[in-house]
DNA sequence: CGTACTCTTGAACCGTCTCAAGCTATGTGG
DNA sequence: CCACATAGCTTGAGACGGTTCAAGAGTACG
């Protein structure tokens, strides 16, 4: 069946057992008891074309999803219309949690690519904090991690300067990419333009492309078909002053 | 027992039968059983003189606090010495779950009041979780506000003017500690520098000064003993383009 | 009584913004 | 196939918001 507004919901289910994001070493392993309660957890699969609205802020979802492909961003608008990107979503994310756990959503969500999601139901959370508490650790365990990158988001944006703002950003998420599935081919490509940079690091869309350039120069990265190419992480991170974001393995719910 | 770093571990134990916030309306109703539980997971009360650091970045703590009384702000540090103030804790709020589930403090946090803590063990955390869903789901909840707070802020340091973000942060300071019985009289007071609000929002101190003598000028609030006093928190909220932060009663744990 | 901390103010500088224009793709309808 | 529109990137010039440097005043504290 297929949406108006670039959604469709398969009625085919991935089965979590053939995960796809599972096996890949970013992610803990699972007992079966607990494998199979998210099967049962899930309840379907939906399907989002790149631009489309997953989440609005203001509004109450009766879902919570967990992405299985392909990548998001959330943002918060002023309004006058003032646009600030909070953070990326990708695969192994959960979206929407906020909204399940408090009620009315905060802010929106928009597909930055074609998505895949896994449709859980909110009103099902608390039976999971019943009966499953290994993976009500976990939901806990990804939130704690939202607030670490977005602490990081914070001091980035508060006390870093144009240069360094641009470059741990681009660092961030590669950094983020790296080990789920989204940058299989060197050099890396990310689908974003320089308004989503500009909106993300509190800076005007021009001098965002002129700092862009500034990094090209250097050789860091290149802009190219509407998306970034990462030549130099490594560079990246030195010049942000950033020592990346430390993870072992995380929890997939 | 005295410290030697401005904390002192008190025996004697606040029963939790007599908490002083728990009967504050901001709060959610507790069940007799998990009011015991939360009874036997406190280890002991923290004091904590102004100045004192509660939380350092890089640590491993082996604690988890929930602020009884006082005030404090969790901040990070560049390798250059900047500082980024992410949040400011207040009574009901919990204080170091980050580092208690992910591991590693990735943050630090400082008293700007004396303090008095409820000590929980990290160890005993999966316990909690095990038995006490109810309990478990509110601290999820607890760590969804704090990342909807930190959404809210991040907004404001990437998209507000000076002025703005100065009279939302203190119309925000204000929101959160008016019932938990921090501003008991008018006019509110809060306890920070002005070196911490220009950290807060990602500006210098001079330009903070001259942006905070403008609300002043307005009328809105005015600088005395080493504080903030807030005379009009409608004219705040109105200047900012702030709706407020919308709560209902929340947990506590 | 000196030292430290906080707030205050002025002046010069520069990082970033806004305005404005042009360029290159890509897509659409005639 | 062309005409046109749209989205994204690029560049220059001038204006403004915010930074840095510098100095001084008030208060608290040992």
């Amino acid at each position: 069946m297929s949406g108006q507004n670039g959604r469709s919901v398969s009625t085919r289910r991935y089965p979590c057992e053939n995960c796809p994001l599972r096996p890949l070493p970013v992610f803990r392993e699972f007992t079966a008891k607990e494998l199979a309660y998210v099967t049962h957890f899930k309840k379907g699969e939906l399907a989002v074309e790149r631009g489309a609205t997953v989440l609005v802020e203001g509004s109450h979802s009766a879902h919570l999803y967990t992405v299985l492909s392909g990548w998001a961003f959330r943002y918060k608008l002023l309004s006058d219309g003032r646009r600030q990107i909070l953070n990326y979503t990708m695969p192994g994310d959960l979206i929407g949690l906020q909204g399940s756990v408090m009620g009315e959503m905060q802010h929106s969500v928009e597909a930055l690519s074609p998505m895949l999601l896994c449709v859980f139901e909110r009103g099902e959370l608390h039976d999971l904090y019943r009966n499953y508490p290994e993976l009500a650790y976990d939901i806990t365990w990804l939130a704690s991690r939202e607030e670490r990158m977005l602490d990081e988001n914070l001091l980035s944006v508060g006390r870093r300067s144009a240069l360094e703002r641009c470059a741990y950003l681009i660092a961030f998420i590669c950094a983020r990419a790296d080990g789920v599935g989204l940058i299989a081919r060197k050099p890396v490509a990310i689908p974003i333009t320089q308004q989503h940079v500009a909106d993300t690091l509190g800076l005007s869309l021009v001098h965002t492309n002129k700092t862009i350039r500034k990094l090209a120069a250097r050789g860091l990265v290149r802009w190219r078909d509407g998306g970034c190419e990462v030549l130099d992480v490594d560079g990246l991170k030195e010049l942000a002053h950033w020592e990346g974001l430390g993870e072992e393995r995380r929890p997939l719910v």
